[in-house]
DNA sequence: TTTGAAATTGATAAACCGTCTCAAAAAGAA
DNA sequence: TTCTTTTTGAGACGGTTTATCAATTTCAAA
């Protein structure tokens, strides 16, 4: 018994609609992803290695972009890599960045956020996630 | 005699600071990525074939990661390609991307900017550039 | 202006990420 | 079970970006 049942309810939904099969291999993936804010499938196929030595990176590449579809995860484009994002987990945050010492600081601001929300209306968007990033120098670089 | 002192000034006093040259090809490169509001390396590579048939594509890799770290240029990675934008080209534009067709719209706004200062300055930093893209869908593909 | 150390270049090889291919396996309806 | 369709795993593949390295260029010092 999961504890994802909403999402996977979802999933199973969205494999009924396009004649779509429910395999080990989807619950697996679907499991690890949902504990996770955000995650690579280089990442997922390391961390599930251990479950199943077996499972192909190409088998996770596909199920998560099925899970794109199935509007429960969203890609990003991040550094070189691809991010998954776990569309259920809120809280988004974002970041200041020392571009001088790598400091890497989290802030969440709920105006910012919901001028995002104008900003989108106004040209017609709807958003599903955001990325936010300032850089800068961070008080000790400064001097 | 260029019309990009200030870039050019900007450019010459990073690589004043690492000991790195001043080079026909980086003037070159240069010249042509200002004109631009943002641009792939293989789209400069053929754009400046027609100047100089020998300039090499790892040469305009090079350079155009050499202008993000002397603050010029940003990089923005979507799709399987790389966008390298120009910073000085507007005050600073921020996107909106549509997840499903690709499309991108691109955004000024104070309000958040003014916000993002407040945030900095509660930390201590000094923001130098940012980088704000939100991911939804664009009122076409909501349908 | 010449000299020489250090950085840069161009050409191409290599790495990297993500997708495609296809035979074998699994799912699921009848 | 049987049969059709989908999925999987393994590796090949394609496009983008970086690494390599000998030859060239820059630029500071003589």
């Amino acid at each position: 018994m999961s504890k994802h049942q909403k999402e996977m309810g979802v999933l199973k939904e969205h494999l009924g609609k396009h004649q779509l099969k429910y395999t080990r291999q989807r619950e697996l993936i679907l499991d690890a992803f949902l504990k996770q804010e955000h995650i690579t499938a280089e990442e997922m196929y390391h961390q599930l290695a251990r479950k199943d030595p077996h499972l192909g990176l190409a088998t996770i590449y596909r199920t998560l972009n099925l899970f794109c579809e199935a509007g429960l995860a969203q890609a990003r484009h991040f550094g070189t890599q691809t991010q998954y994002d776990n569309i259920s987990h809120k809280g988004h945050h974002d970041h200041l960045i020392c571009t001088d010492c790598g400091k890497i600081v989290e802030f969440e601001n709920c105006d910012i956020e919901r001028l995002q929300e104008e900003v989108a209306t106004r040209n017609g968007f709807t958003i599903k996630t955001h990325r936010l990033e300032l850089y800068g120098l961070c008080a000790r670089c400064r001097h």
